[in-house]
DNA sequence: GCCAACGTTGGC
DNA sequence: GCCAACGTTGGC
């Protein structure tokens, strides 16, 4: 079996919920606008999967677990100018920004909110956890992923 | 709704 | 290339 990477991608879920992802079963993760995120996704492969979190929302935390199906697709959102993601700056030439396509795998039965990350993992083991983290996609290391999958059971499809 | 912690922009 | 001003994210 080929390896894999685990990846974290926050959501508010008043914008676009694991919900939403359940009932559409899969979607285009356009709207990043941050460079960093940008290059996390576009070191995305085919079949490596992410954890769905929610944010902005009480409680923030991992929601459900999701895979990865098309990488380094042009985000249709950066020529729409009815759209808050809307890039002037950006040309069909070169596209300044790309995004994934992500299906739904499942939701965890009980999740982990952000305060039982913060007390499980350093910040040198989750990303999440450093202070004044703002990055809306990030990697999550292997073993750290694979611990939380096991505490998390499988996700419920 | 506040605000800390960034990231981005633009003048110089 | 510096940095002040501004905008955004997201926890609280």
């Amino acid at each position: 079996m080929a390896k894999i990477n685990y990846w974290l991608m926050k959501s508010e879920p008043d914008v676009y919920g694991i919900e939403d992802l359940k009932k559409e079963t899969e979607t285009l993760w356009d709207g990043i606008r941050n460079y960093q995120a940008r290059n996390f996704m576009r070191s995305m492969k085919i079949n490596d999967q992410a954890f769905f979190y929610h944010s902005n929302c009480k409680p923030p935390g991992i929601v459900g677990m999701m895979k990865v199906e098309g990488v380094r697709l042009v985000d249709p959102t950066q020529f729409d100018s009815n759209s808050k993601y809307f890039d002037p700056k950006s040309s069909q030439k070169e596209p300044r920004w790309d995004c994934t396509k992500m299906s739904y795998i499942g939701k965890f039965e009980k999740g982990i909110n952000l305060d039982q990350l913060k007390e499980l993992y350093k910040p040198e083991d989750l990303q999440l956890v450093r202070k004044g983290n703002r990055l809306s996609i990030m990697p999550i290391k292997k073993e750290t992923a694979l611990e939380l999958l096991q505490k998390l059971g499988n996700p419920i499809p």
